[in-house]
RNA sequence: GCCGGGGUGGCGGAAUCGGCAGACGCUACGGACUUAAAAUCCGUUGGGGGCCAACCCUCCGUGCGGGUUCGAGUCCCGCCCUCGGCACCA
């Protein structure tokens, strides 16, 4: 017999490489029977690891799956390509981050080439091409024209590292997601987009993305934060002036009409509003307390006639201030506070309640202002203890009474609160609330902890924002017709911003053709990202931002792949710019991406010396020293990064073991959802199967005669009704691996897709190998066929070769995907297990048809372990047909 | 603190409408082939015991403690650990 050729995985690739894209080139206007497959875009960071990989790779499966079932698949893919890590490599390397990112474009696109990664590259982006950014920035006008984008000063989030202020999303714990700086707090006049206007919806919607990840949709559901409760004004009293005695009398709230928070007339502050969500609490009010930033502050501090006491006041705002909201809202930090001098008054029962400024209350959230019920809220308990305030029970429960060394912070019913005693939490919520409404003393209300989102950024790389600002007409935005506002073209000129480059910020005003100057931010780099695939359907449309009726006919995309950490960022950005364009009548749906998947980290070996940090694994012998310093290794098991030194390369595994093999390692690593670690050994098994398939396919395909693949779901070809039992079992665990498949690839189960297809593989071995070596060549080839196309999504690479080798002249991505017979999954026997006391004790096997018959299993189960019944009383028989027999007995 | 994942052999993980725990792969060990090694192939591989070996038998075993059930990795109650998100959000 003449060797079987050596699986030579460099020629296979090079021979299909460039095969398969026209299979993937769509045409838009007639989507028919669409499936719009979209992996998040990456960001043009240089060469992609192996773990970046897992996402490709994953959206490559399906997209070849969903084609061989007949879809109309759009695949696209493009670049996001703004953003900081450009200019600062620009600046290490002298170049320009056009330049930069572009080299890492064309770099990465040859490496998805290499994974036999196919997309319609017609339909590329970059996001940092005017033609692209051109219509963020007609996104941007239209979300102005409706009062969606908006110019404001506040409190914004400045990043020292960067050099750019970031939005809330992007702080973590305090620091920079980026560059990890501690984040201060900057009064600065940015542009906002009004996300917080659709929060009710961003919230509500989740509930109809069944097909999002659960820790997805309740991470959204954390950040926006949603909250019902009662807004409640507190008159304060009028200060003492020099001279007098007694305080005016204070207007008594339960008679008279409240106006609301302000102040009137002359006569200074006459109320403070907070916001409550437990106004049922409203009688344990004990103390209250400002955010250093609220606005009445300043005004007690300018009444406060007492010059020492005015110092100490100042003193405590300037110090809270400076600590800044960021780290103030830490749950460590110490609760400090400063007494005002002034009293509210509760309109519920006219107490006389001081007001304290306080570092804990937070002025980005609710009114800035809070009542103090230190009986019932942790924090306030704590601060009353703090400053010997005190503490008033007026919720009870039975597990609350006698406790008293915290706050009670569940529900109950109602003591000490007057006319309300004896209610339940939940019906002084609504009474309380109502009685505070009717006297028009507080009002129902719900807060978000969503703020805007704050676009602007200082830097260079991103797409300016399209407002000129004029001395004469104030914010004037520039004409649609005059879009793009275009990034000066010049030689990068190191760390600055567009306000250093008078040449792009000089302008006239659209309006009064007088001189003006450009607003010189440029956009959040997320814009970008928040709409790219609607862009997809359209991106060379000159005219517009994307063709709104191809847009409705091929979107939502039908599955979205991508890394969790975008579970807030880009994919609540997104679902909100899909809402804006849909109520500005551009898009028919509500939600951009009707299935989400978020695919686990990659993580490898890492390894620390002490003196000379991260050393690549590579370096690494066996006694895991450091090659520097001979000094023993911290080993350690991290996500594949750069800055670990422990990514693997795709083109080292792809030169040692081919680009299949890593791709099939990828998905049969473990479940897709989950972080899990790279091991060589595991690569080595992957390349291994391949080997024992190649070898197995060809071995058998010189002694098929080729002829065309039968159409699914039919046995043409092969005739079930003549096989021998041992065939018949083959043919049933054919049809068996085709159908878990299938299921375990529409359920993401790549993981077992490949250990069932790795079974079916070893089972035809073992076929093939048997004594009598009489093998059904119909069934074998139907087999090795099917085996071929069902790995195919995985390893496309050797299955279009092996494919081919069997004899077709036709591509593997022009073939059905392969359908199984119902009949051919039950088999000819059935084994039924015996169980005595439910322990297994034996097996029976049986004829189909008799393994549903209850009576028939008793008697066959207890007839074959008899022997082991000795003496023991049957106390019962449980019989699952099909499954098994258990014999409950009493021991003697 | 709150919310959500997850805890199964030496390792990654299978099996959850309650019904054979450990599929598939890796590692390790033994054997075949080879002058030798690599590769490949065959076998063993959760732990303990039944004198050795084969076969077989048996007990224990899915984070811990209870419970329901003929039968629990799977369901219920109470904990522990771990990963992720949120967190002085009133």
């Amino acid at each position: 017999m003449p060797r079987i050729a050596k699986y030579d995985f460099k020629k296979i690739a090079k021979r299909w490489q460039d095969s398969w894209e026209a299979f993937f080139r769509v045409e838009t206007n007639n989507p028919g029977r669409k499936f719009y497959s979209l992996n998040m875009f990456p960001y043009p960071s240089g060469v992609l690891h192996v773990g970046h990989g897992r996402n490709y790779i994953i959206g490559d499966a399906i997209a070849r799956f969903f084609k061989m079932r007949g879809y109309n698949v759009l695949n696209p893919m493009g670049f996001d390509a703004f953003g900081l890590p450009a200019e600062n490599a620009a600046i290490e390397n002298k170049t320009h981050p056009r330049e930069w990112t572009i080299a890492n474009i064309e770099g990465m696109k040859k490496q998805f080439h290499e994974w036999g990664i196919i997309y319609d590259w017609d339909r590329e982006i970059r996001t940092c091409e005017p033609d692209y950014y051109k219509w963020n920035q007609w996104l941007f006008l239209q979300l102005y024209k409706r009062d969606l984008a908006y110019r404001s000063d506040a409190l914004a989030n400045w990043c020292p590292g960067c050099e750019t202020v970031l939005a809330n999303e992007q702080v973590i714990d305090g620091h920079c997601e980026r560059c990890d700086s501690l984040v201060e707090k900057r009064k600065l006049t940015q542009w906002f987009f009004k996300i917080t206007q659709y929060a009710e919806q961003l919230l509500n919607d989740l509930q109809h993305l069944e097909h999002w990840p659960e820790r997805v949709k309740k991470m959204q559901q954390n950040w926006i934060g949603r909250s019902e409760g009662v807004e409640i004004d507190f008159f304060i009293e009028t200060p003492l002036r020099h001279g007098e005695g007694n305080p005016h009398p204070t207007p008594s709230p339960l008679k008279g009409e409240g106006r609301g928070e302000g102040r009137e007339g002359g006569q200074g502050i006459r109320s403070l509003r907070v916001f409550t969500t437990r106004p049922d609490t409203i009688f344990g009010v004990t103390f209250m307390a400002l955010a250093p930033e609220h606005p009445f502050v300043e005004e007690f501090i300018a009444q406060e006639p007492d010059a020492s006491r005015k110092e100490e006041i100042k003193a405590f705002v300037q110090k809270a201030l400076q600590q800044g909201e960021i780290a103030r809202s830490a749950a460590t930090v110490e609760k400090e506070s400063v007494f005002t001098g002034r009293y509210a008054i509760n309109p519920v029962n006219n107490q006389k309640i001081p007001i304290y400024i306080a570092n804990y209350v937070l002025m980005e959230y609710g009114t800035g202002a809070i009542m103090g019920v230190p009986g019932h809220d942790a924090r306030d308990f704590e601060f009353a203890q703090k400053y010997k305030l005190p503490i008033v029970r007026v919720i009870e429960n039975d597990e609350s009474k006698g406790e008293v060394g915290a706050a009670f912070e569940g529900e109950g019913w109602l003591v000490n609160s007057g006319e309300f005693d004896g209610l339940s939490s939940r019906e002084a919520f609504r009474k309380i609330g109502e009685a505070l409404q009717s006297r028009g003393l507080g009002r129902f209300a719900v807060k978000y902890r969503l703020r805007d989102w704050l676009i602007s950024r200082q830097r260079y790389w991103g797409t300016p924002i399209p407002i000129v600002h004029c001395e004469e007409c104030g914010i004037v935005p520039v004409p649609e017709s005059e879009l793009p506002v275009k990034l000066p073209d010049l030689p990068f000129i190191g760390k600055k911003g567009l306000a250093d480059i008078s040449e792009f910020y000089q302008t006239r005003c659209p309006q009064c053709h007088g001189p003006a100057k450009r607003d010189t931010d440029t956009m959040d780099t997320f814009v970008d990202s928040s709409w790219y695939y609607l862009r997809y359907i359209s991106p060379n449309d000159g005219e517009r931002a994307f063709d709104s009726e191809a847009v409705n006919k091929w979107l939502p995309v039908d599955q979205y792949v991508g890394g969790v950490e975008h579970a807030i960022l880009h994919l609540l950005y997104s679902r909100f710019f899909t809402k804006a364009l849909r109520d500005m009548g551009y898009l028919a749906f509500d939600e951009p991406f009707t299935r989400l998947f978020t695919q686990g980290m990659v993580e490898h070996v890492s390894y620390r010396c002490p003196e000379h940090n991260w050393i690549h694994p590579n370096e690494v012998g066996e006694s895991a020293q450091c090659p520097h310093c001979g000094r023993p290794l911290k080993i350690e098991l991290n996500k594949m990064s750069k800055s670990k030194r422990n990514t693997i390369s795709p083109q080292e595994v792809i030169d040692q073991y081919g680009a299949d093999t890593e791709r099939l390692y990828t998905l049969f690593m473990g479940p897709p959802e989950r972080d899990i670690e790279w091991t060589e050994e595991g690569v080595r098994g992957s390349f291994r199967f391949l080997n024992r398939l190649w070898t197995l396919v060809l071995a058998q395909a010189r002694k098929i005669s080729p002829s065309p693949h039968p159409s699914p779901w039919k046995g043409e070809g092969v005739n079930p009704a003549e096989f021998t039992e041992r065939e018949k079992r083959v043919w049933q665990k054919l049809h068996q691996t085709i159908k878990s498949v299938t299921e375990d690839i529409e359920s993401f189960h790549f993981n077992t897709a490949v250990s069932a297809i790795m079974e079916l593989t070893n089972e035809l071995i073992v076929y093939v190998n048997e004594p009598p070596k009489k093998i059904n060549q119909a069934l074998m080839k139907r087999a090795l066929e099917d085996l071929v196309l069902i790995l195919s999504p995985f390893t496309p690479f050797v299955c279009e070769e092996l494919w081919r080798r069997l004899g077709h002249a036709d591509a593997v991505l022009e073939q059905s995907w392969p359908g199984y017979d119902e009949e051919a999954l039950v088999g000819t026997e059935r084994e039924i297990v015996i169980q005595v006391n439910g322990k297994l004790r034996d097996r029976l096997s049986v004829p189909v048809a008799i393994s549903e018959d209850r009576a028939e299993l008793e008697k066959r189960a207890l007839a074959q372990i008899q022997s082991r019944l000795d003496g023991k009383q049957i106390a019962r028989v449980i019989v699952v047909p099909g499954r098994l027999v258990n014999v409950v007995v009493k021991e003697p």
